[in-house]
DNA sequence: CGCCAGGCCTTAATCGATTAACTTACCTGT
DNA sequence: ACAGGTAAGTTAATCGATTAAGGCCTGGCG
């Protein structure tokens, strides 16, 4: 067995040719023989080259066919959950047909200096928790697309968050009932709370803000308001930070008529602790969730939600990073009114 | 903005020192004083050079901090696998402690030589359904461990599938059953079916001829034998492969009393399939299952399995890689009793 | 005073390719 | 016979670092 690497430099000397001949018969073909050609390759399947070093291809040419998919959580968190994994399959699908690699960047990490000079492009999976990240990203001077969330100068994929939660939220809500939202990251802390007048969180690039925005337009149309005490921020989609703000809504006095929820896995959690609190749905509560996963699909009664395809934002991801489409896209949504908001 | 990229020598020009003083500044703080340091790490803050290039690092020092995880299967479907993707979690976790990056690399694709010169080792779940690769990486001159499949020469985290096989088989089995066995990649098939009497694919390698070995070898110690034509092969831990295979058995000709299957996920179809037909389990039906995944533990009846944590296997194989442990290593497995097999 | 050791930096080879520019040799048409 | 064209290779610069080896200066010690 042979323990030396070799190179193209050994192949040459071997063949008594130029180390540009070994490198054009696998990349150039048309500049040599193709005699030469066909004897430089059964050369290397002899002598046991497997082809040009790729660490040295991807400093000579620039390009590793490696794609940083940046996520805005921990890989740990993402993988279970449905919507980020489902975006996942999306974009390995994509890749795979291009033949690109795939690798996983937690946002969680310091900077995207480590891998920026290495791989051909980013595609950003939500917002990074961490400010100096996003910044970074929007420096790179490689193709970067956004996914749900706006980096300026960046191509984004997006749903209308603001536009679908106007809708979900004008089918939900009556005229005089109380209104609790339970939000997705709209202030700057780990754990669930109310977010009272706190800050809110990077306004312009968030969706969970476009969806606020959403919901409040419409409650506001039917002439009511919904204060901070009745909003909860909610860190990450997890069902037990969930659970903990489901409770505090559901024990809130008055008690609140429609829970806006911010995502279906919130949602579900909602509609369990109502239901185990023997309210009944939507008689006495009335529940919207948001994004339409399998799991929302087998409540009874029936979760109202919006329905998004998150496999097909990675898909399209993936494309617009590849063929280097700058537009932003907005993909289509539909909402299911199930039975969950009457 | 500056368009240009910047290296080393640049800044070395800036400064009037040479690029070696730069790399060290970086690299090795003792080879230049503590003053001169400072000064070149304020003035690359101050041009905006971001360090080293990695694609030059990884050329000329041979390593990368990007870990491949080889995958039996496509990204789309070990997302959606909860073992899979709860082996992801325990790697990612390791990998994340010490920076590392995580490679996802799709065993269906052609080559490990895509990217086996800029990685710095490889993590493979699963026996590649490539022939080629499989072989390939048992000569990749990088580490390489293994996980619930052996390769010769390389290290491998695994339990001992047969003794976890026939412990649960020798509880579930009663004398005098008609056993079937419903398995996971027997046999070279893309579809369900029986294996009656064609090759087994891979039996050195493969775990599930492992498992395979345990049941049967309590079912013999019992006096009994199990054909090929009540043994089923399910070519991945699918649901709707595994529904057909549950049809397929619980219609055989004698009803079979009880079925070993390899995976919960096959488990919990037929368990489905099995109520849905009107059976009871165990009284006319037992049911032992493989794996332990949380939704296998909520089933009424409580399905009977291996109990395995993935993810401390993730946790382990990364572990092993970055420590250049080459012991195979056997993890403990617990068996739960449950009540699917009386 | 002279010598050696150490600290601090520079020189230059090297990692393993790619590719623009150049050289040869061979044709081709007039 | 000769200018001009093309096919097939070669030469050498380059990508952006790392690092062994070597040079120079300073200070301590006998």
């Amino acid at each position: 067995m042979k323990k030396v690497k070799l190179t193209l430099k050994d192949v040459a000397q071997k063949l008594g040719v130029s180390t540009a001949t070994i490198s054009n018969a696998f990349n150039r073909p048309d500049q040599l023989s193709a005699a030469r050609r066909e004897q430089v390759l059964e050369a290397c399947q002899r002598i046991g080259y497997h082809g040009p070093n790729k660490a040295a291809q991807i400093l000579r040419k620039g390009e590793s066919r490696i794609v940083a998919l940046v996520l805005a959580d921990s890989i740990r968190y993402t993988v279970s959950d449905p919507m980020a994994s489902t975006f996942i399959k999306g974009v390995s699908t994509v890749l795979q047909a291009e033949q690109k690699h795939l690798l996983l960047y937690a946002g969680d990490s310091e900077s995207i200096q480590e891998v920026v000079d290495f791989v051909d492009g980013f595609i950003c999976y939500g917002l990074p928790r961490n400010r100096v990240l996003a910044e970074e990203l929007a420096r790179v001077s490689k193709p970067v697309v956004t996914v749900d969330f706006n980096l300026e100068t960046r191509p984004s994929i997006n749903i209308d968050n603001e536009d679908a939660c106007y809708q979900i939220a004008r089918a939900a809500v009556r005229e005089g009932d109380h209104v609790a939202i339970l939000g997705l990251r709209l202030i700057d802390s780990p754990n669930t709370c109310r977010i009272y007048d706190s800050p809110l969180l990077d306004t312009d690039s968030s969706i969970s803000h476009r969806r606020l925005d959403g919901y409040l337009r419409a409650v506001e149309e039917k002439g009511m308001t919904v204060d901070g005490d009745w909003i909860w921020h909610i860190p990450e989609s997890d069902s037990s930070f969930a659970r903990q703000a489901a409770k505090e809504a559901l024990n809130s006095n008055p008690r609140p008529d429609t829970i806006l929820c911010m995502s279906d896995i919130i949602a579900l959690e909602l509609l369990q602790c109502a239901l185990s609190m023997g309210l009944r749905v939507p008689q006495d509560l009335r529940i919207a969730g948001f994004d339409g996963i399998d799991e929302a699909s087998r409540t009874r009664p029936l979760m109202a939600t919006i329905c998004q395809s998150s496999e097909r934002k990675g898909e399209l991801s993936a494309k617009a990073l590849l063929s280097g489409n700058k537009e932003a896209q907005l993909l289509p949504y539909e909402l299911r009114r199930g039975e969950t908001i009457g």
